[in-house]
DNA sequence: TCTAGCACCTG
DNA sequence: ACAGGTGCTAG
C-alpha cells in the first residue's frame, strides 16, 4: 500500500527534505479531489510525485543560532507571531499541479520545562495537547509553479497561550516545547475527497523547534530577536548602555534595566552551568536518533552545548525530517478541494485503529474538514483546527457551513510518548474522524528513547501513521468573543453563525494519539540532516 | 507566571 | 498617517 522512498539529503548548507512515502488516501467521494488514481511512484520528473519535492529552510543559518540558543516563541492571547519566520523554498514540483501548504506545531515532547540555572530543564508532564490548528498558507491551494516561483512565508502564522482563541492562531502550551512541521498536500482538481490517491509529505526542520513562552527566560535568546527582527530594532541600544531604557525613565543617561542585569548574570553564570547540566537530553531524541545514539546517558558533549545547555539538542546538520506518504484504500480522504466544505461527520470512532504511530513519534497530520475560507479570502492565512468535544468545539458539526476551502488539517500532534509509555490515553487524540482510512504519516519522534545506540525499528523510529479524520467543523464556532478588528481578515475565511467568532482557522483537535504504536502501515521516517549534538535540554 | 500598557519601530 | 509587530516593565 504505501510505497515509500525515502531519501534523505543532507546537504551541506541546507536541510533539504526529500521525500519518502507518502500516504494516498483513498476516498470516496469528496467535493475535493485528491488524486484518483493510486498512484505509483512514477520517476519523471515532471511527475506529480510527492517524493520529488525538496524543500529547503530559509534563513537555516538564522534558525540554528537560535536553536544553538535554545529558542523561544512568545505566545500572548492576542497571538504572537515567530521569529524567526518559518519559510521555505520548494522545489520538484509539478509547476502544473496544485498543492496546499500547511503548518502545524506538534509537541516535540510530553514535558513541561522551566528555565533553572540558565538552561532548560523539564519540569514534569507535560499539559494535555491543545487542540491543534493548522495553519493553511493563504496562497493554498496553488500551482507548484507558484510555489516554487518564491520563498514561502508563513511568517503571519501566530502562537497564543489562549485556548479559546477565536482567532484561528495556533494554540500552545507555554513552557512546552514544539516542533513546527510543513505539509505539502497535493490537491489536484483529480482527488477528491474520498479518492484513493491522496498524498501528501511532511518536512520537519530540527532547527525551529521551540519552547513556547510568554516572556523570554534566556537572555540570549532576547539579544538575538532584537538583533535580527526588524521590529524590535528599538530595542538596540548601544551596547553599553540601553538608550532606549533610558530614554524611557527620562533619562540622560543609559540605564540598564533588571530584567538585563538578570538576564545578563544568569547569562555569564550559566555557561557553568550550562555545562553541568548538559548531559541529557529530552527531546528531539529523533533527530538524533538515526545518527546518534545516546543511550540516555548524557551525550559526550558536544561543542555545540556550548550553547548553552539550554539549546536544544538537535541536529547541527541539516535537521530536516521529511516524509511522505500515499495512502489509499480505505480510508479516509484528505479534503484538499479546498473549495468546498465539507462535513464530516465521522467522528472520531474510527481513527484510533487505523491511526497508529510509533511511540515516540509525532503525529502526523491529520486532514480534517476545511472549513476554510474560499480562498481565503484575503489570503491571509488560514488556520484550521479540528476540535473534538471540547470546548470548543461546541458547534454542531454537521451543519455547518463548510469553509469553502477545505483542508484537510492534520492532526495535532500529540507529544511523543515515549518508548514503553503509554501516555495519552487520558487524552486521546484523534486527529482525525476517520475519514481518511488510515494515512499513514510519520513523524519523527522525539523520544529519549531514541537516542539509543540502536535504531529503532522502523515503525518506531519515526513515523506514525496518520489518518485522516474527517473535519470537524464545530471548532470554529467556539470561540467566545468576536474577532478582533485586526483578524477582520480571517473572517472572510469561514463561515459561521452569526454571532460565533470568526475563525479563520480551524482547530483540529489533536489528541495524541494513543499511541498503540504499531505499526501497521508503514511509516518512514527521513531526515537529512544529519545531526548533530547539539545543545541538550536537559531532564531535570 | 502571566498580562496590559507603553514607546519605538517596520511596513 | 495608520496599522501592527517588538520587547520592556509594573502589577
Amino acid at each position: 500500500m504505501l510505497q515509500e522512498k525515502a531519501s534523505a539529503v543532507a546537504d551541506e548548507g541546507m536541510t533539504v527534505a526529500q521525500l519518502g512515502g507518502h500516504p494516498e488516501l483513498a476516498s470516496d467521494s469528496s467535493h475535493l479531489g485528491l488524486p484518483t488514481t493510486p498512484s505509483i511512484p512514477q520517476n519523471n520528473e515532471s511527475d506529480q510525485n510527492i517524493e520529488n519535492i525538496k524543500v529547503v529552510l530559509h534563513d537555516r543559518e538564522l534558525w540554528k543560532k537560535f536553536h544553538e540558543a535554545g529558542t523561544e516563541m512568545i505566545i500572548t492571547k492576542a497571538g504572537r507571531r515567530m521569529f524567526p519566520s518559518y519559510k521555505v523554498k520548494v522545489t520538484g514540483m509539478n509547476p502544473k499541479t496544485k498543492y496546499i501548504l500547511l503548518t502545524d506545531i506538534v509537541p516535540a515532547d510530553d514535558h513541561r520545562y522551566k528555565f533553572c540555572d540558565n538552561k532548560w530543564m523539564v519540569a514534569g508532564k507535560a499539559e494535555p495537547a491543545m487542540p491543534g490548528r493548522l495553519y493553511v498558507h493563504p496562497d493554498s491551494p496553488a500551482t507548484g509553479a507558484h510555489w516554487m516561483r518564491q520563498l514561502v512565508s508563513f511568517q503571519k502564522l501566530k502562537l497564543t497561550n489562549n485556548h479559546l482563541d477565536p482567532f484561528g492562531h495556533i494554540i500552545l502550551n507555554s513552557m512546552h516545547k514544539y516542533q513546527p512541521r510543513l505539509h505539502i498536500v497535493k490537491a489536484d482538481e483529480n482527488n477528491a475527497f474520498g479518492s484513493k490517491n491522496t498524498a501528501y509529505c511532511t518536512h520537519v526542520f530540527h532547527e525551529t523547534a521551540f519552547i513556547s513562552v510568554t516572556s523570554y527566560q534566556n537572555h540570549k535568546i532576547t539579544q538575538l530577536k532584537i538583533e535580527n527582527n526588524p521590529f524590535a530594532k528599538g530595542f538596540r541600544g548601544s551596547d553599553e548602555g540601553d538608550l532606549r531604557v533610558s530614554r524611557l525613565q527620562g533619562k540622560d543617561y543609559p540605564v540598564i534595566s533588571k530584567n538585563m542585569v538578570r538576564q545578563r548574570l544568569i547569562s555569564s553564570h550559566g555557561h557553568l552551568s550550562g555545562k553541568l547540566g548538559a548531559g541529557v537530553l529530552s527531546s528531539h531524541p529523533q533527530v538524533v536518533s538515526h545518527y546518534q545514539y545516546d543511550s540516555g546517558v548524557p551525550l559526550p558533549n558536544s561543542d555545540s552545548q556550548e550553547a548553552l545547555s539550554n539549546s536544544f539538542p538537535s541536529s547541527r546538520e541539516s535537521s530536516l525530517l521529511y516524509h511522505c506518504f500515499k495512502h489509499r484504500d480505505n480510508t479516509r480522504h484528505l479534503e484538499l478541494g479546498c473549495k468546498r466544505p465539507y462535513l464530516d461527520t465521522t467522528a472520531s470512532a474510527v481513527s484510533d485503529e487505523h491511526y497508529y504511530r510509533s511511540p515516540p513519534s509525532y503525529d502526523p497530520p491529520l486532514l480534517s474538514h476545511p472549513y476554510c475560507s474560499d480562498a481565503l479570502g484575503s489570503r491571509e492565512a488560514c488556520m484550521y483546527g479540528g476540535m473534538e468535544g471540547e470546548a470548543g468545539g461546541t458547534v454542531g458539526t454537521d451543519d455547518l457551513p463548510v469553509p469553502s476551502l477545505n483542508c484537510n488539517m492534520w492532526a495535532s500532534v500529540q507529544p511523543y510518548p515515549r518508548y514503553g509509555m503509554q501516555t495519552m490515553e487520558a487524552m486521546p487524540y484523534q486527529p482525525f474522524p476517520a475519514h481518511f482510512n488510515s494515512t499513514a504519516s510519520a513523524v519523527p519522534h522525539h523520544s529519549p528513547s531514541m537516542q539509543r545506540p540502536h535504531p529503532a525499528p522502523p515503525d518506531l523510529v519515526t513515523f506514525t501513521t496518520q489518518r485522516v479524520l474527517p473535519p470537524t467543523p464545530s471548532s470554529a464556532s467556539s470561540s467566545p468573543s468576536g474577532p478582533a478588528p485586526r483578524d477582520r481578515a480571517h473572517s472572510s475565511l469561514f463561515h459561521r453563525k452569526p454571532g460565533s467568532p470568526v475563525r479563520s482557522q480551524r482547530d483540529f483537535t489533536g489528541y495524541p494519539t494513543h499511541s498503540p504504536t504499531s505499526t501497521r502501515e508503514p511509516a518512514y521516517q527521513y531526515q537529512t540532516g544529519l545531526s548533530s549534538v547539539g545543545p541538550h535540554w536537559t531532564d531535570s
